[in-house]
DNA sequence: CGGTTTTGACCTGCGC
DNA sequence: GCGCAGGTCAAAACCG
């Protein structure tokens, strides 16, 4: 908004020194960095009730986020939102906030770099300054079988569903049943279904840890999301969640 | 007053 | 090499 911008050049110069900074790790580390940057993407079922209610944003999570931009992504009427973790000051945790162009109720979020911090939400971490409760609608697990995969249902402390898992690249569809301890999430046998609010928490590298040998080939989660159309009404997160999935673009 | 959101500009990667 | 699209920055505005 109109606000003057006097200082380019030293705009430039902060991001010359982040430029630096990462290339400075390695010649050409930056661009790498970027490329190899892993992602957690997770898609989110909202109910159309929650849409009506609020214009709201992005789902909420235990996490604390600051938004730093927003961009109009080609094909889709919505916007994309980017967050940065302000739970704790150096956490690099991001993530990017969409909606389906096809579904409104769907949400598209993408998680890159990790926590380091503990979540606040973490059993092992109630006690986490961080209090922000998840707006989200703590649903019944649903039966799912919407994976082709035989997955064993997990005891757990969830409380909506979660889909499935995918890592891009090698990505991983994975369905995630009932009932799974969030140590459990990522290991060799893990698939249940997870709430919202008890995935999140997950520390990146524990989403990271997600066995690559069970990934698939279904990669083409964008693919389907390409073409999305949502209509402009907007909401509160209160969702489901439909799918999570694990990329690995450095695989 | 401090933290968050908004928003235009800048930078980088990628496809052609 | 050029243009486009996506990702990030940072000042100003906003909010509690």
């Amino acid at each position: 908004m109109g606000r003057s911008k006097p200082t380019k050049s030293q705009s430039k110069n902060s991001r010359l020194l982040q430029t630096q900074y990462l290339a400075s790790k390695n010649s050409s580390e930056y661009s790498h960095v970027r490329k190899m940057t892993q992602k957690v993407v997770i898609t989110v079922q909202m109910e159309a009730k929650s849409l009506k209610q609020k214009n709201a944003g992005p789902p909420s999570d235990c996490w604390s986020w600051r938004k730093y931009g927003q961009k109009p992504i080609k094909g889709s009427p919505y916007p994309r939102g980017y967050y940065r973790c302000s739970s704790s000051k150096g956490c690099s945790a991001k993530k990017q906030v969409e909606r389906c162009s096809k579904d409104a109720s769907l949400f598209i979020i993408t998680y890159t770099s990790s926590h380091n911090h503990p979540g606040p939400n973490l059993p092992n971490n109630n006690q986490d300054s961080v209090t922000q409760e998840p707006i989200v609608d703590q649903h019944v697990c649903h039966d799912e079988d919407n994976n082709d995969d035989d997955y064993n249902d997990e005891p757990q402390s969830c409380k909506s569903p979660l889909n499935s898992t995918t890592t891009s690249s090698t990505t991983t569809t994975t369905s995630i049943s009932q009932g799974i301890l969030e140590e459990n999430l990522f290991t060799d046998n893990f698939l249940g279904t997870i709430s919202y609010d008890d995935f999140l928490p997950l520390s990146y590298p524990q989403l990271m840890n997600f066995p690559k040998s069970e990934l698939s080939e279904e990669n083409d989660f964008y693919d389907e999301l390409g073409e999305l159309e949502l209509p402009p009404s907007s909401t509160s997160f209160a969702g489901i969640f439909e799918e999570a999935i694990l990329v690995d673009p450095s695989s």
